[in-house]
DNA sequence: ACCTGAACACCGTTCAAGT
DNA sequence: ACCTGAACACCGTTCAAGT
């Protein structure tokens, strides 16, 4: 089936399909090898280590977020930002741990950063981009739990169903949103 | 030095030192055996697993914070208990990321919540939840980012210090908190 | 340009058996 | 009650060498 070598591409689209097919943990560049049919060390061609490839395909997942177009008042346009962030983590399994581990190593999804911070329309950029801050972490604090039940369900560890998590994200926007608002005003 | 045998507090006591000496990449259960002088598969009587036993770590983290005396309005209340949280998550190598991981797989880290929740004094309790989780989500997130550049910093790969972290998350919360009021007048 | 082969230095976990 | 010894099934990464 694949006697013909790879590009660093097809190293990352074969990265993106394990890890929806076995998830963070399983994704190693032992598996990863063996599904393209190379040895490890063939990784390390396209890749100096897993951080690196890890990174892109973080990016890949924040890439994803489909985009917006400007929203009538810019608080609509941020949430909508937020709301776009969140379906793209959701898209991928893992994804928010994803993300947040890769963010953590300062090593990519700024772009998401730089898209909620572009969309809160106020003078003062200091604190649009605190704001934006706070509602990135929110987001994939929030979608990581509930990727995390998710797969906990799946295995049938825990009973009772919860629909809380998208919810409380819109709250937890619409609170700093509201209190941007207020503070613009003042 | 260590020729006696070890109760469960000792394996946890052992584990927040070497937390703090090599950070969490290199907490493994064979590094902690050896400072205990004792063989990987002994810790497996105390603890059934690594992620148990890193549960417990989590909890001993948060528990860490230190008690906040019921401030005059509610909402300087809150924002202490985030402060106090924060300063827990610092006081430890990787604290930030050692909660995320451990609050995500739904282990532990509980207490951090409730503490945040009881401190909002609103009658929506639904409310009250969502926001003390925007909380949770916004502290733990803008520390382990910071712990992570310290980390970088440390190793000299970031060059320029910025300090950004603490602001931000103060402007956060009460981004947060200005909202919920608001919320609550209306 | 891309990969193999072989090695290095590790992991978490299980389980019978010892004291 | 607590630990040893030995094994199982893995990891990420390096590097000379091949085509």
């Amino acid at each position: 089936m694949n006697a013909s070598r790879h590009s660093k591409a097809d190293v990352l689209a074969a990265a993106m399909r394990l890890l929806d097919e076995v998830g963070l943990p399983d994704l190693t560049m032992r598996r990863l090898a063996t599904t393209l049919d190379v040895q490890p060390s063939a990784l390390y061609w396209h890749y100096a280590n897993k951080q690196s490839l890890l990174a892109e395909v973080s990016n890949a997942i924040v890439g994803f977020a489909k985009p917006v177009a400007g929203a009538s008042p810019w608080q609509e346009a941020t949430k909508l930002e937020a709301l776009a962030l969140r379906d793209a983590l959701l898209a991928f399994r893992d994804g928010a741990e994803v993300v947040s581990s890769t963010l953590a190593l300062g090593l990519g999804a700024d772009s998401a950063l730089e898209r909620l911070e572009a969309s809160i329309a106020i003078d003062d950029r200091l604190l649009a981009h605190a704001a934006a801050e706070s509602i990135l972490f929110l987001v994939l604090g929030q979608v990581w739990h509930e990727q995390q039940r998710m797969q906990a369900n799946s295995l049938g560890v825990v009973d009772n169903l919860d629909l809380s998590g998208t919810p409380n994200l819109e709250i937890g926007i619409q609170l700093i949103l509201n209190g941007l608002s207020a503070k613009v005003k003042a």
